[in-house]
This record gives structure tokens, sequence and C-alpha cells, in this order.
DNA sequence: AATAAATTTTTGTCAAACAAGATTAGAAAA
DNA sequence: TTTTCTAATCTTGTTTGACAAAAATTTATT
């Protein structure tokens, strides 16, 4: 039978803390001699016990700061697991592998659009259409509209942790955008390919939506693996 | 500028050793005594970092135990994601949302199956096609072939992080699987289901693929919401 | 060779101390 | 009275040295 450290009972009795509230996010928790004095135990224990909580999500420290509570969010989870997919797998393979996870959930909710989608979520996809339409030609206002109507479509599945995959992928989609030569031009594309999208979820043709949306994302995953040019 | 704790300086060092193959994994770790003198430091704060490491998945260690040297693995990461999201989720809520996630990569699996599939990856989902229907009326070995039936898709995808993710949810699904009334119905009308959807694969039928596939993850997921009986 | 006992080593934790940075309180200036 | 500056105090980061209990190794016995 394993005996549990000090530390980890300590670090999980102040995350029940966290978790029903009695610890508010944002404050700042008791000084490492107070909780010395609170649960009978060595400085250098509680501090053990800090780092336990501050990698389970429950705590930030800069050092020579004092600690401050947190809770982890979905976000926060899934960020730190990409981070965690980058560590142990070739930097470009995870990179490949999570986009098409990324395309897995688009062509899937796509589908469910599609099957069962209401009426508030199909004026939210009509409304993001309209506004890509509207941004055409101005590159980050499109940048921004084009993944709208995506997020918008993500979002009828009401699946945060979904949602929340897809918002880390936008992100990275934002910082990595290659420049385009003629941005009218390749908004009006990609807007003609929402519409073709937006129709096909209209009529209910779940082949033609997903035949579209599957090129629509894989030709803006490949204008990032566009050959060099040799100037 | 924040410094970094030595603590975090001492983990990132040994976890390089680890990830540069100078440390083996199973191999126990230098005494604490012993990184003392090699890093200059005290005890406790390398006592500190190898609760660091602990939690990046670099170390196992029981208490009292000498320290043995790990390395993260797709599995563990994403393990440790789920249960992390099960904490901040309501269990039946985030269960329900990871089912879901199955759901999609099947789906998707099956599209890339019908857009590009080797002819080494038809035999293979053939093959477990066939010891389903061998498997007919064996509880256990036809569990087995339905599920090994699913992996074969989801296998031709190539992507470690969606295999991992699929066996994930599929251990689950081994554990919570209910009793049936009738085997030898229950596995020919799964194993029907599954002849239908190689059916539509070899025809490159991906509407009927897809439909036949989406019908038999939900029936097979609601059986798992069935409504107790009075007895 | 196998087992038991004795010895040594190691982990887990403690107390006390000091250095450096952060925060607070008090005094001085505007 | 308010603002700024300085000194004092507090807190984190880390060290040293110690002890208890468990684990590992060595030695002795069968």
């Amino acid at each position: 039978m394993e005996s549990e450290r000090t530390s980890e009972v300590v670090a999980d009795s102040l995350i029940k803390e966290i978790r029903g509230n009695y610890l508010a996010i944002g404050a700042t928790l008791p000084t490492e001699r107070e909780l010395c004095d609170r649960f009978s135990a060595s400085r250098p224990t509680i501090r053990e016990a800090l780092r336990i909580m501050e990698f389970k999500g429950y705590l930030r420290q800069a050092s020579n700061k004092r600690p401050v509570a947190e809770k982890p969010t979905i976000q926060k989870i899934l960020k730190y697991t990409a981070e965690n997919l980058k560590e142990i797998l070739d930097d470009t393979d995870s990179q490949a592998y999570l986009e098409q996870m990324r395309q897995f959930i688009e062509v899937g909710a796509l589908r469910t659009v599609i099957e069962s989608s209401s009426e508030v979520n199909l004026a939210r996809i009509h409304k993001a259409l309209v506004e890509c339409h509207q941004a055409i030609g101005n590159q980050k206002t499109f940048a921004e509209a084009d993944i709208a109507f995506h997020r918008a479509i993500v979002k009828v599945v009401d699946n945060p942790i979904m949602l929340n995959l897809h918002d880390m992928f936008i992100r990275n989609l934002l910082f990595s955008r290659p420049p385009v030569s003629d941005q009218n031009e390749h908004d009006t594309m990609v807007y003609q390919e929402h519409k073709s999208i937006y129709e096909a979820i209209l009529r209910k043709d779940a082949e033609a939506a997903m035949a579209v949306m599957n090129q629509h994302l894989h030709r803006s995953y490949k204008i990032r693996l566009q050959v060099p040019s040799v100037e």
C-alpha cells in the first residue's frame, strides 16, 4: 500500500478549496509560513505542494512573487496538451496531425449542421457569411470573418472541447497565414466556397457540403505548404 | 525580467538528458544527494525539480522509492488530458463530449478511406470484417473484433494522435459495455452494419458509408443510455 | 543455493538560517 | 491634503544539518 506524500495531501486540500470557491480565482494564497502552520508541515514540503498545484493548473506563481489561485480551463488544458504533443512528436508532424483533427472536426460539425441544426444556428451561419462578403478586400477583417464562419459551424455541435480545440487551431492559423498577392481575388474565392457550403446546408446536401468544405480546408492548408520561390 | 527558479533549471536539464537518451527509460535516476552535487543545489530544490519532472511526464516515483526515468507518450498525454477535462466538466458531460469526438474521428476516417485508401488498408478492413463474422455469438471475441474493425478504419488516417484517442475511447467502451439479451441477434446486426459500411467503401459511396456509420455509432452509444427497467 | 538478519543507503520531512526581491508604513516635500 | 521617497518589514528562494522510516544491499546462517 502506497502512502501519499504530505505535499500531495496539501496540494489536494488546497485544490479542493479553490474548486469549492473558498479561494477566489486571482486571490493570493496564504504565505508559505501560514500554510506551514495550517497544515503542520515544513516549508519545503509546502513548496513542493505549490509546484504540484502549479502543474495541475490551480496556481500561477512567477519567481519571487506571491502564488495566485487559478482554475484550469478547457483552453488551458488543450493548450498544454498540444505543447506536450509538440515536444514528443516532430514539430511539423504534430502540426499536421492537429490540422487533420481540425478538418475532421469541421467536416463532422458540418454534418451535424445539415442533420439537425436549428433556425438560430442557421441564422448565425448566415450572418457570418454576410460578414465575409462585406469584408472582401480587407485582409484583417476578412481573415476574422473567414474564421468566424468556420466557428459558427463548429459552434452548432455545442461541444466545448471541440469548440476550444477549434479556437486553438484558429489562433495558430491567424499567426501563420501567408500573404496573398491579390487580396480581392483571394477573398472572393474563399467567399464563393463559403457560399457553396451554405447553399448545400440549406438544401441539406451533405455530400456536396462536405466535398466543398474538404476542398476548402485542403486548399487553405496547402497555401502554407507552397514551394518557396527562387528569387 | 523573470528569473527562472533553480528547480526549473534542474528539471529542464534532466529532461534534456532523458530526451537525448543519456538516461534510459526505466533507469533509476541518480540519488538526490548525487544530484545535489551535480547541480550544486540543495536537496529541497532537487526535490522540487523531481516534482516538476513528474508532472511533465518524465519521471515516475512512488513514495519512498527511487525515481525512475520515463518519457511522455501520446497515450499518456491524452489520458492525462481526459482526466483533467473530467475534473472541470461534469463527468457525464465530458464523457459525452469525448464520445462525440470519437464519432467525428470515425466518420472523418471513413471519408479518408473512401477517398484515398490503399489496397493494403482495404485488405486490413476486410480481414477485420471477416473476423467479426467468425466471432458472432462469442461475446468477448466479438467485442474485440467489433473494435478491431473500427480501429482498422481509423488506422488508415495514419495519424497517431487520432489513433491513440480512438484507442483510449475504445478502452472505455470495453469496460462499460452493457450485456445484451441475445448475443447472436446483436452480433449479427452489428456485423450487417459493418458489412454495409465495407460495401459502401468498395463502391466509394461516401454518403451511404457515413450514413450507416453514423447510425451504427449512435445506436451503439445509445445502448449505454437505455432507460433502467423497473424490476 | 536460498533465506534471514544485519547494515547501509535513500527518501521524506523537519527546523533554522540567510540573501534578495517585493510590499508596506512612515516621513518629507509639494 | 496629496504625492513621492526612504526605511522597515515581509515574503520567496534556497541553504545546511538533522532525524525517522522505508528500501536496498551486504552478510551470515541454513
